[in-house]
DNA sequence: GATGAATGAGCATTCATTCAT
DNA sequence: CATGAATGAATGCTCATTCAT
């Protein structure tokens, strides 16, 4: 009603952008100075507005990381959203699919360092409830990839007797060492494309080599 | 009244063994509570010291997490100091050798969760110096990795073409990650071997199933 | 309740009267324990805020005491601005300005004698920086007084051998002494008359008797 | 008994002469570093012994400050004691005698200017009763200058309706602050010297020109 | 006598949050 | 809706003093 919803624009009412509009200021200046150290008058002066105003928003410093990290996790279940776990019907198909996966994902770091490293290390220093969520989000998107790994055997493509579970997580423990990798890389976007080389030969190529026995 | 302090039997002067106390301390305390909420007094409490006596031995409480830090690495060293990147002969050798290496990190991670959690997380979040000096410690050992796999490529155990610097990171990455993983798992023992294990058939079984074409 | 501060009808912004409003409870307060001896929340409770305010106003309690000393300089400086020093065009005009700047400093003291004890004594136990400060700003204003009695020497009412330099310091010597002992005083006011009238014989009239030979 | 005194020895039984080196050790650092920053072990340090050595001779570290006032206060009497106030019998004995004490007290200032500043300065920083005993003593040294003074009036060589006491104090306060200046001094002998002759010039002189009338 | 390890009261300062304007 | 002045709990740290060795 009203006011019909037109993703090509800004999205949302002037509170909704407000809102966004807080979340990048303090990805920013919590990204510069860290969570810890980054006081909330430095987020209110990034964005030009009195401090006061972030009240009206968010109800604490800790809530404003919490929209950090829930955009974060927005952005990632956007870019897995792109991809079936069992669209994949060759081997080709399949590695390609997982590489696009790979390269989204460093993508987002490449873009959003500052946004990766508050979710994935900052949020750990906060509190006991904070460091859960995120950890548990991070394992249902385990899942996930456990799903595409599960495909690959029932296709397969990966071995039968594959422990799919962990090897799920020793894939995206991979990526997210990957992401802060990038984060601090000179040049992020090589970086990100050499990470997602090596996880990709690690998974479909192998390290093996002639096999001497 | 009396003593209330009393020096376990180890090696080491008096002060010197007071210094580590205190680091075990700091471990029990920054482990539960995080770095940032836990206060100096707390680690004294723990200790059973008045917390002018820690000012004695340490400068300051970012001091004491450096002490923390430096045990971290300390005993990674150490673990990796029982092998030589060189010493495998045959494939069956270096496989044994790099799941040793895997198994001793984990183990650390078993024994002393906090410990690499606090060196590993929370150094992170600290300040610029102590990070950059956290990540450059973990690059470092990264580059003994990288020789690991040098030699695995000379040998012919591994492929020729493998882009070592890379894969060496993406393998510290795995163990970071498993470290973290496992220093939250219920049966940490049980999840370190899973680790192990998935790591080691990444690198040298590879995940390819029958290859259907 | 309601409000706690009720701002005096002074001049200025609200920022500002809150500032001087914090100079003179911390001259009370200061005036009364010692600089050293006092806390920045005796300040605070003399003035019926909370203690965070002053740091709001001011970065530091050095700082506060800062404020106090620039204070007693501009009354300092505001007594002497209202003489000229070759304006007396005879013997008596001459002294007689001598003494009203005489009077004007000790009233001063009378009036506050804890801003000067503060500017004068404590002050020089803070740090080399602010010693020198403060006794750098003495000298320039033994510059002044030389400059009156140049004024004397050029008008003849003063001995044409006069070391001014060093007479300029011994005056405004003596007026220091008489201030920290005016401030001490039963009866203030008559011990400021005293002393003026002292200093005022010693430089006019001479100790000198009959001269029995 | 068994110990005679010997005036040339570094006189005292070893308790002594410790106290006596902890004194000095206290005029060095305290002078130094000022009385309020200036640690104990510093004290220490400089003497090359324990810090808990000083408790055995002085209770604390005010009393150590107490020791140096002492000291001070020692020194400036045996420089009176070497006058007597009705000595003089011409005007010339008089002005020298007046002089010979003036230098004698700025030479004490040369030579330990540590200990004058804070005899004078910093003992009026620690506490109320300390502030009372330092400028109770400085008021009785008041009292002898008057007596000297007085000895001038009864003998014609200074006027007769002499404000004494009041004069008494202008004089002390003025060898007061020449101690404060002399102790900056690039050359402190020659400041000195300069302060001597001013003040001999006031008292015996007069600044009064050829009169004009 | 001498020492210095241990102690904790005391202090300045920071900063997230509230709320009157 | 927006603001920022006010607040004080919380914290890291210093240093004079005690006392067991």
């Amino acid at each position: 009603m009203g006011r019909p919803y037109d993703g090509r624009m800004v999205a949302g009412t002037r509170a909704e952008r407000r809102r966004r509009d807080i979340i990048h200021a303090a990805v920013r200046v919590f990204g510069a100075r860290g969570f810890h150290r980054a006081g909330v008058p430095e987020i209110a002066r990034e964005l030009g507005v009195g401090y006061g105003t972030l009240y009206r928003y968010y109800a604490s410093k800790r809530e404003i990381l919490l929209g950090v990290i829930a955009e974060t996790f927005e952005r990632i279940t956007a870019i897995l959203a792109e991809e079936q776990p069992t669209a994949a019907t060759s081997r080709a198909e399949y590695r390609a699919q997982v590489e696009r996966i790979g390269s989204g994902m460093l993508r987002l770091v490449v873009e959003e360092p500052a946004m990766v490293r508050l979710t994935f290390v900052e949020s750990l220093t906060v509190d006991e409830e904070l460091t859960g969520y995120v950890l548990e989000t991070f394992d249902a998107m385990g899942g996930l990839t456990a799903a595409y790994l599960s495909n690959g055997v029932a296709r397969g493509f990966l071995r039968a007797d594959l422990d799919v579970a962990t090897t799920a997580k020793v894939v995206n423990g991979a990526i997210w060492a990957g992401a802060l990798s990038v984060s601090r890389a000179p040049e992020p976007a090589d970086e990100a494309a050499r990470w997602v080389g090596a996880i990709s030969t690690l998974m479909f190529d192998g390290l093996g080599g002639a096999d001497p026995n």
